[in-house]
DNA sequence: AAGTGGTCTAGACCACTGA
DNA sequence: CAGTGGTCTAGACCACTTG
């Protein structure tokens, strides 16, 4: 974006700060992978309070230009690589869209792993799901769970059924499975699509924790309803994978 | 999330409040649209520094838990109500999932406009758009545009392809218009979808200056080909959308 | 041990909002 | 105008990584 929108007749240091920053890592002064100067190199160089750096280069990281490790130094981020999943358009039987199903076999060293049954209150997600589902939060269960690849937290999983309670060995937390067909098998019904919907939204305290990244981060969202072969509405999941690791593809054309 | 997870021996002050102040949030002590205490008011409550509150609160502005108004205070956010863009997942005509055209039309007020048309150089995003068009930085011609409804920037486009000079009418800074028809017509081609993608991003400096959002704030990207009835390859677009502001579904079940 | 980033404090001044 | 959040400084101490 080659533009200098007209700025605020003051914009703060901290800002103005940054986008030099950002300007050296476009023009290649500090090249992706390197090492930016150390926070008080920076300080000195700048005129600026330490803190001030910091501030800079916090908006940075969150905007990921930079990454920093801790008693190391801040880099240069590489541009992103993403693991893509296709989402088959004219399907609806598989959740061909599975995190834990579309990644390439030597990836899949862990699995999908149950963190929590918290009881569904009327807190405001179990509320959003009731309205989804078409009933009351009382009438649901829920299950929540953390996707692993590789040794790293991927992604975060809430599901919501109409149904309940659950079997206790299937919400033992810590149990590894494949949640989406354990529930169906558990209610008893088989499961499709009705919708899925992507969104992002910026990691809470918890996703934040569970993920191992800081609060705030991209996550991209994916939710949606499945129901039985007759429509009823059977199960809402909603997932949360952090934006830098992976993205949603469909494709349009037969190949 | 109900789980507490073994926090590390020694979690932040600045972390700790911000959970103590989500359970207040959580619990319905700061119902929805309520104001938080004062940032002096939390600094005594609690016994830290100002600095300290305010990163707290800071994390949980970056959740979207909170909205900071400045001179005025921090108000609990109720839920976010999102625009929900529909996306037929059997067609490839139509741009039916651009922002512009599925919103109501009470809100359509403004528009598409022409932000800037910057040359091609060899940036990141710019050797991205190129990999994706299967041609080269040189080759390649780019439109930015932000989206603009009920007077607030919403989403930022940029559009790259493989021809040029594009007329300067059409790419003057300022234009409305609907671009994805514009260049097609530039063109003289059909356009229709060859693959899509969903992805999340922290907003860089220049992205947050265009919608108005503070760096870092979790954006909607979506991104892909399209291409003419015979499968070249005609346009990469990369769309970023304020998260908060909306989401896109696919609908599987016929109505 | 030296250097990095992470946290926290105390205090100052400013810019914005609403009454 | 008083109260709110926004910015910036100086200085201190800590936790982590690497050699």
């Amino acid at each position: 974006m080659a533009t200098n929108p007209p700025n605020p007749p003051s914009t703060p240091v901290y800002r103005r700060l940054a986008r030099r920053l950002q300007e050296r890592v476009d023009a290649g002064t500090y090249p992706a992978g390197t090492r930016l100067p150390s926070e008080p190199e920076l300080s000195a160089e700048f005129g600026v309070n330490r803190l001030t750096v910091r501030q800079a280069v916090a908006e940075l990281e969150r905007a990921a230009v930079v990454e920093i490790r801790r008693g190391v130094g801040t880099f240069v981020r590489p541009p992103a690589v993403r693991v893509s999943i296709a989402v088959d358009p004219r399907s609806q039987r598989i959740d061909l869209g599975s995190v834990y199903g579309a990644l390439p076999n030597e990836e899949r060293t862990d699995g999908e792993f149950v963190v929590a049954a918290p009881p569904v209150t009327g807190s405001a997600q179990d509320a959003e799901a009731a309205r989804r589902l078409g009933r009351t939060p009382a009438e649901l269960s829920r299950v929540d769970s953390v996707i692993r690849l590789g040794g790293r937290a991927r992604a975060v999983c809430s599901y919501w059924v109409p149904f309940g309670p659950l079997p206790a060995a299937l919400v033992r937390p810590g149990r590894p499975g494949n949640l989406v067909p354990d529930l169906a098998r558990a209610a008893g019904v088989e499961l499709e699509y009705d919708w899925r919907a992507f969104g992002a939204v910026g990691a809470d305290l918890a996703d934040a924790e569970l993920l191992g990244v800081p609060p705030g981060t991209a996550l991209l969202v994916r939710e949606g309803v499945s129901c039985t072969p007759d429509g009823a509405p059977a199960l809402y999941v909603r997932r949360r994978i952090d934006g830098s690791s992976a993205r949603f593809v469909l494709h349009f054309r037969d190949r």
